[in-house]
DNA sequence: CGAGTCACTTGCAAAATGATAGTAACGTCG
DNA sequence: CGACGTTACTATCATTTTGCAAGTGACTCG
């Protein structure tokens, strides 16, 4: 869907989407935020093929959400890394992850949890001025340039 | 990138990237989200080929995240109305939306507004336990069944 | 009757995807 | 020192998906 459309459109979720708008991309920021950092890594834990991982890979590293970063000359190793950027996804993706967990029931299912208090974390999106859940909200659409 | 592995795999984040993991059609349910029920104005909203469009929407129907509607017999003319699950997904959008807005820049960017307050809404992903932002936590997985 | 709206379907070209195989640079084991 | 393994890819090619344009059928409005 990757058009000019979009990445330079008024709708921010459209702009975001030519960026991390398809599976895969989001399935490797999501093993990214979990350690992984190597393109074999990345290709054995998704079962995607090799060209495809290439080319996501580059494309994200393109549009600044992973780094490259050489980390070995001899012989020569790349990792890669979560820019920033990248690192702003990830709650986007965990809050992914509590709708699937909601509304996609399956034998077993994995979970994150808090490192400081040991328990299940339980992702919610809320508006940060008033703290309700955008859920519970009533919205509107304010064009720009108005 | 539609295949059983993530479909029914453990992983939360992969179950429901097979059900919205492209960029139409969480396109699609943004304006959904915004009030667009029928075929030509998704199709007219979104610049997208009737062909693909009716492909989406029968896999969002399929899904269980809209419901299509006959709501005028003669003619006969068909709604889509989000589901439960569809709405649920509307503030993962505005989570993306707002990670575009912060990573994206563009010449002009429509907002959302609570229409109690008439402030720009702010998304954040927090853990509803603690209260804390994602983004501040350290986190781990646990695998499932033992 | 003719034009227009709505919700699509059909046909076909172009692009993306995915499986498999190959390559290049290096390290390691015997 | 030579075979084999590891890492990080590229190349090739079949399959799949996408997207454009045009057409269709049901119906309404003037």
């Amino acid at each position: 869907m990757d058009n000019e459309k979009f990445s330079q459109g008024p709708c921010p979720v459209g702009r975001a989407l030519t960026l991390v708008g398809d599976a895969w991309s989001m399935m490797i920021l999501r093993d990214a935020g979990l350690g992984t950092t190597r393109f074999d890594q990345f290709r054995a834990g998704l079962g995607i093929a090799p060209n495809i991982l290439t080319r996501r890979l580059a494309a994200l590293v393109e549009h600044g959400l992973l780094e490259k970063r050489r980390y070995c000359e001899q012989p020569p190793r790349d990792e890669y890394v979560l820019t920033p950027k990248g690192r702003d996804f990830l709650p986007v993706l965990l809050a992914i992850g509590a709708w699937g967990r909601q509304h996609c029931e399956a034998p077993a299912t994995s979970t994150m949890i808090d490192t400081d208090t040991q328990k299940p974390v339980d992702p919610v999106v809320i508006d940060r001025l008033s703290g309700r859940p955008l859920a519970e909200m009533s919205l509107k659409l304010v064009p720009p340039a108005g």
